[in-house]
RNA sequence: GGUCCCGUAGCUCAGCCGGAUAGAGCAGCGGUUUCCUAAACCGAAGGUCACAGGUUCGAGUCCUGUCGGGACCGCCA
């Protein structure tokens, strides 16, 4: 499917284009200017017309022409084009461009001939990008915060897949830091616990949760006392692997339960022990730029830091990358830290083909972002790019009232309660329908509600009620067919010309933004866009829906008239495609009918 | 002390790689409506885009600084 079929402003700049160079040819203008600055948007004004061209502006100052001559020039070639109606020049040189009724009403034609290929793009060009997401500790099940940086991730890598990316998206496993032993730790007092010892109140500093109840019984199952009375050294390894497993699960669960999915599960551990010890082999390429240097560090200003020693150690030139200071890469007890590790890890990324990489991680991580793109830039040489995309933390109300999570570690809501509680649809929604870097209410009580302040509901009623007006039309139109494919095969051929209602036209104008929201979604990694579009859209359709209460004459469906019924049916027909396709790139259910 | 994010209508938030007279929902105000699937619709009002400079044809958007809120701050993950 080609751009311009599918996007009536890719069209239009192409026309735009058209108009600069058949000026270059007559010497009107000069040859090897810029084109990549000119923008074909709809203007925040409706007055002034279906799209606003800033060519003339942005070619001015290189072709040497006032930008209101040049905006004329090109508006007397646009002025041909069997696309536009009218071409005017306005304010300080903006082409504003009205579109003939048939250009829209071929647009609604098209946008149901592409189907559920409406609004796909090849902006991707087929590159591979790399989105990394959620990878939560494999210590515990998830809590919201997780969640929402994992409803992110799974949607942003819809919206690149959609828009001709080769996605691949990867969880990255933290199986080799301390805080696994203390998972294994934790999950050995539970085994003792299983085996009928009585363990008391979990010691300060492990994991106090319930959950580890099961990994203790199933150890005590398959090893009985036998573990007990060896030493730490031996039965950690055991009982790590064990606990790492069953956390996975845990996690996998819930990811499912989320309708998250993840195509590669990367262990950090594989970085040590399969990969030849890659984080070795990383610090040594490193070194061998010139990167790692032995050396000493200011401490940190502000709160001092109780057992600050000054020690020489081995730190990465991070500051070569703009990163404020230079990053150690080893502990004082010899062992990697999880910065190094973690830069072996985006280098094994990068070993695999991938230019592109998206890291999702939530707040509380920003201050990781400058050296891990420092890394990045440092092991690529600078081939490769890092976009961190930081999720803020999400604040769960009910009914306006902060839900009470005990301070007491281990008591704290998960993310499963709440999506079984509320729907993945809801949580789905309601953590895309924010910017990911605002803070995020989420109210259990607001989102079950069926009611326009739930955008949800909003939306997906959207959907359904289109579906139950194709329900209700089979009395007018019979021979409609159900599967939407062939529906909308058949209500291309509707006489589209018969709507002329000035909200319906602006229904098609809506449908036709479809596809550029989409681009500029993915190109700008914010997967929010696509759901405040669909609340718009949405919107629109009900007010006309409703306006047939009113006003009979405006009812999708008239009795006596099927061919102006099938016209509107065709307008349904692309609203329901749209919210449907879009709900699909959020990973959100587009129901047939509400309960 | 430093770094990052945020500051837009009474409230919750959008604002599309800088574009024309800054938008939506809710609440409030005025009116209409009891319906093809209902949980409504129309209209008016509401703003020093935190503040001060700068960049240019043009700044809510980019840069610098100040103020306010949040997150983080050797080796934890």
């Amino acid at each position: 499917m080609s751009q311009t079929a599918n996007n009536i402003f890719a069209a239009v700049l192409a026309r735009v284009h058209a108009a600069v160079n058949a000026l270059v040819a007559e010497g009107a203008l000069p040859d090897g200017l810029d084109l990549s600055r000119i923008l074909v948007e709809p203007p925040r004004e409706a007055a002034h017309g279906d799209m606003a061209a800033n060519a003339a502006m942005v070619l001015a100052k290189p072709a040497g022409k006032k930008p209101r001559e040049l905006a004329e020039a090109l508006a007397a070639k646009l002025r041909n084009e069997a696309l536009i109606e009218q071409a005017g020049v306005a304010g300080p040189g903006f082409i504003n461009l009205t579109l003939t009724r048939v250009a829209w009403l071929d647009a609604l034609r098209a946008a149901l001939a592409a189907g559920p290929d409406y609004g796909r793009s090849d902006i991707g060009r087929g590159e591979a990008v790399n989105v990394e997401y959620v990878s939560a500790n494999p210590t515990g099940p998830m809590h919201v915060g997780h969640g929402r940086g994992a409803v992110f991730g799974d949607a942003l890598a819809n919206l690149l897949d959609f828009t001709g990316h080769r996605v691949t998206r990867e969880y990255y496993v933290n199986d080799a830091g301390a805080q696994v032993d203390v998972l294994a730790r934790s999950a050995f007092l539970r085994y003792r616990e299983a085996l009928g010892e009585d363990i008391g109140l979990i010691p300060d500093g492990l994991y106090p949760g319930d959950y580890l109840k099961p990994v203790g019984e199933s150890l005590a199952q398959e090893f009985g006392p036998s573990l007990k009375g060896t030493p730490e050294p031996e039965w950690l390894p055991v009982v790590r692997t064990r606990a790492i497993e069953a956390m996975l699960a845990v996690i996998k669960d819930d990811l499912a339960a989320l309708n998250v999915r993840h195509g590669l599960f990367f262990s950090e551990r594989s970085l040590a022990d399969r990969l030849q010890n890659a984080v070795e082999a990383t610090i040594a390429a490193l070194r061998a730029k010139g990167l790692i240097y032995e050396g000493r560090l200011p401490p940190p200003k502000g709160q001092p830091i109780e057992d600050w020693e000054d020690r020489e150690q081995t730190l990465f030139r991070a500051t070569e990358f703009g990163d404020d200071v230079d990053r150690p890469l080893m502990k004082s007890d010899g062992s990697y830290t999880y910065f190094a590790s973690d830069i072996a890890y985006h280098k094994s990324k990068f070993d695999r083909g991938f230019r592109n990489m998206i890291d999702v991680w939530g707040a509380d991580h920003g201050g990781y972002v400058k050296r891990m793109q420092a890394a990045v830039k440092a092991v690529s040489d600078g081939t490769a790019e890092l976009d961190i995309k930081l999720v803020q933390l999400v604040r769960l109300l009910r009914g306006g009232e902060p839900v009470k999570m005990s301070k007491r570690a281990g008591e704290f809501v998960t993310l499963r309660e709440v999506v079984d509680e509320v729907g993945r649809d809801a949580v789905r929604f309601m953590m895309l329908y924010r910017k990911n870097d605002a803070p995020l209410d989420f109210d259990l009580a607001k989102v079950i509600e069926q009611s326009r302040d739930n955008p949800v509901f909003y939306v997906q009623y959207g959907h359904a009620r289109g579906q139950s007006v194709f329900r209700n039309a089979r009395e007018v139109l019979p021979e409609l067919p159900e599967e939407p494919t062939a529906r909308a095969d058949v209500l291309r051929e509707a006489p589209l010309d018969r709507l002329d209602d000035p909200a319906e036209l602006a229904l098609i104008k809506r449908l036709a933004l479809y596809p550029r929201v989409v681009e500029a979604a993915a190109s700008a990694h914010e997967p929010h866009r696509i759901a405040f579009y669909l609340y718009e859209l949405a919107s629109e359709f009900h007010a006309q829906y409703t306006r047939g209460n009113a006003s009979p004459h405006l009812r999708f469906i008239i009795q006596n008239d099927p061919l102006l019924t099938k016209a509107r049916l065709a307008l349904v027909q692309g609203v329901v495609a749209v919210l449907a396709s879009g709900l699909a790139l959020l990973g959100v259910g587009a129901p047939e009918e509400m309960r």
